[in-house]
DNA sequence: ACCTATTGAGACAACGTTGTCAACCCGCTA
DNA sequence: TAGCGGGTTGACAACGTTGTCTCAATAGGT
């Protein structure tokens, strides 16, 4: 196990800088240095200062794993994703991050597949060595009963990003799905259409399953149909969105709007549309769900919910940190309006 | 500090399993079940059953916080990256961590803003808390030289990917990205376009400029001439393509051909290409470089270079891990042909 | 002036693992 | 039979931090 030092091999032996450093310096007990940079009460201003002093001069980082051996926290968060679009991922990401950042911690990040065993070994695995203070549960584990069972026995706090099933499991951060699908609807319809088409998502995928709710409720509010043709199913991919797209534009009497409930799956009808001759926005108006980054590069560019992932990971974030009492939080979304959606025939 | 544990408050005061309860259970001495699990030579066949069993039927998971403090190893990999295009990132991810759990340790991710000073505080500030093994520096950090002096000062073994600058300065993985740039002009060429237009990346980027001079290269090889206005400047995005597209399509002898130095760009040149009302590919070929996921979602899908980042990330991360001596590492890439490249004039 | 709270500070023992070193066992040679 | 060396094993002390306990000093009430 020694040998791995080579020649060239880095000098893993300087010895760091720690708190028993600080404390001589600032002429208190290490215990001193420990409460001043746990900000706990009970330290006097002029020691305090003293500390603070020394360790900016000496350049002093905590040992994150004495911490955690010694003390109850890792400062070390956990964000466990399947494989949703890599977009996504990554905002989640930069939220997580901008929190931890904040409050001194870090983020680790795992993989799983879902649908596997898998889930409760990499979280066992994870947990159990790394000894996370918490855990980021990424769509569509939000949903996961193996992983969140895993973690209630675990006993590690977790919060549950955009989940759809048991809103009062553990805490979540989201939006309303529902109220954002029938505010796009709403806004189709206010622009003149009437003969709306939607892409609901596959079936059993949870918060998507409410975009479809919202987009029927809608409709029923305005009093418009919805023909049995007019619902398609898809499977969040633009593979799947090309599919319902010729479907929908193969139909007696075609949609004159299509509302998709992801982004991939409207730049699918899209390229249907191309396919079929038929003039966008003009012949037919196109809205997507996310605002995934194609959607600004599409052509026409596409009218779609943005959906604020950083934040939503961001606040996630903070809560696991701060280790409050919030339950199911609510952020708000836009509706992000591009070109894709023209004025339809009832208000021409 | 207490005060945290609401009535909800999960319990976090359960012993975890620790060594010695394996040691016990095996009947052996603690170190030698750190033998057994360290892979140590100079432990009797016996001993190592008899640890083994125990340790699984206890469901033993070294604590790493421990092992960090008292060894020379951390376990954790350092992911650094900017922000280039999320997908990419994600690619990095993917192929770090399948490394990384093969070989038991976990990464985490830190994100910089390369311009500023934060390169070093982040830097220092995560390797001198997480003790870190190893740090995997993506593009385009894989070239500051900040990051780099930093990493050596604090003696922590790092891998460039995809870097261009100072070739022999640390271990990295990459592909010949000139070469491929290459292969993909004779490309154009041999299906007989001779008029090819190039969109070079921003000044200073780094392994990108290999791709322009990659152009260069073939297009003296094969004897074609590149007149000044062909070679225009881009910024890696689909608006900077968009507009060197609509600066080609204007000259007075349009290109046959536009080789686009990355994915985001071609796409902004087809994009051009729909507004001028060219057809594609029968007026114009575009082919781009990267394989981002946007090139299978376009229409005519887009020809472009696959650089095997995953497989990038991943070799790296096995480099920091066995702490090898290897240098420079050039991985295989692909040139997918897809159907944005039509005839050209020469070949018909 | 005395006693009692209250607050500030330090000594010391964890935390779970690995590194070091000494002790052991075995078979072999002198 | 004693001595020797190689291969195994275990005791014990780090590692750098936080939690607990104790003690001193200060303030407040009679």
């Amino acid at each position: 196990m020694t040998d791995r030092d080579g020649p060239a091999a880095p000098d893993r032996t300087v010895r760091q800088i720690t708190i028993r450093h600080v404390a001589e310096r600032a002429g208190v007990s290490i215990k001193s240095v420990s409460r001043v940079l746990n900000k706990e009460p009970a330290v006097s201003a002029a020691i305090r200062e003293a500390v603070e002093r020394a360790a900016a001069e000496l350049n002093y980082r905590p040992n994150i794993s004495a911490r955690a051996l010694a003390g109850a926290r890792s400062y070390l968060i956990g964000l466990v994703y399947d494989n949703p679009s890599s977009n996504y991922v990554s905002e989640l990401q930069i939220g997580a991050m901008a929190a931890c950042k904040r409050a001194g911690y870090h983020l680790v990040i795992e993989q799983v597949e879902s649908a596997s065993l898998d889930v409760r070994t990499v979280i066992r695995e994870a947990v159990g060595t790394l000894r996370l203070d918490g855990v980021l549960l990424s769509p569509p584990l939000s949903d996961n009963d193996l992983a969140m069972s895993e973690l209630e026995a675990l006993g590690i706090p977790y919060v549950r990003i955009a989940p759809y099933l048991y809103p009062d499991r553990a805490p979540s951060v989201g939006i309303d799905d529902q109220l954002a699908a029938a505010q796009m609807t709403f806004h189709l319809w206010d622009r003149g259409h009437r003969d709306i088409a939607f892409i609901a998502p596959p079936q059993g995928h949870a918060a998507a399953a409410r975009r479809r709710d919202g987009f029927l409720h809608a409709m029923a509010e305005r009093g418009g149909a919805v023909p049995p043709g007019f619902m398609q199913e898809g499977a969040f991919t633009t593979v799947s969105g090309i599919e319902a797209g010729h479907a929908l534009l193969a139909l007696p009497t075609r949609p004159t709007a299509i509302f998709a409930s992801n982004d991939d799956m409207a730049t699918g009808v899209m390229i249907a549309a191309y396919q079929a001759g038929i003039d966008l926005p003009g012949d037919l108006s196109v809205v997507g769900f996310d605002d995934s980054p194609i959607a600004r590069s599409l052509h026409p560019l596409l009218t779609t919910v943005r959906q604020p992932t950083a934040a939503m990971a961001e606040a996630a974030t903070d809560m696991l940190i701060r280790s409050g009492q919030a339950r199911a939080v609510a952020l708000d979304f836009d509706l992000v309006m591009r070109g894709s959606v023209a004025i339809g025939p009832a208000a021409r």
